[in-house]
DNA sequence: TTCATATTTCTGCAAATATGGAAATATGAG
DNA sequence: CTCATATTTCCATATTTGCAGAAATATGAA
């Protein structure tokens, strides 16, 4: 998933995804929105299904993307665990700032 | 920096220096915990210290490396406000569990 | 059926990355 | 100085990745 998401028109597709959520984007409009020719495109979204960070259905002509949360929280809970569970490296508060 | 611990050896490179934390391993130490070739394993570390997710430090003839926690909080930073600041995809909650 | 649109697959190529053996360099001990 | 050890750099190769044009496929409308 790090790999995935260490390139920049992937992190980006990642991005719009998130701001549109929950309901996702047809290939379309992420394609008009980053300026991404349709193959190109087409091949960083299947890299992205294969590794499950995002999720697609059909609807009739179109094909929707969303981004899967399930995976980001799992992405997320791994590296907070690294770093603040696991080892003491990091403490839980300064990552999350907001806590009461 | 996704990218840099995209690849399982640098992955296993990182969590290994967390583990160690905050006095970090020599070169030498790596190799033989990980079993990785010198000139391969320079080729990594090299990357992960270029990426900022590394810092080196020499000792004599040895070279510390040591996990760059401000980095990793960076990128917790960045990854949790995607996911749950900028975006509401995920709870906080969820990734936090311990939290009073 | 034909047509138009949406999206993927095919194909090839260029660039980046991973890998590791051998040689070079750095450091300190004697 | 020589020697031994630690680590990197040099070099070549193999693999992966990014990119995109053109063709193929999917869907639905007329």
């Amino acid at each position: 998933m790090f790999s995935a998401m260490g390139t920049e028109p992937r992190l980006r597709i990642m991005q719009l995804l998130l701001t549109a959520h929950p309901e996702g984007l047809v290939v379309g409009d992420i394609q008009d929105e980053l300026d991404i020719p349709n193959s190109t495109l087409s091949h960083h979204l299947d890299k992205l299904k294969s590794e499950d960070l995002v999720r697609v259905r059909r609807e009739s002509t179109f094909l929707r993307y969303t981004a899967n949360t399930q995976a980001l929280q799992e992405l997320l809970q791994f590296l907070y665990a690294e770093c603040c569970t696991r080892n003491k490296a990091l403490k839980p508060r300064d990552i999350v700032t907001l806590c009461r």
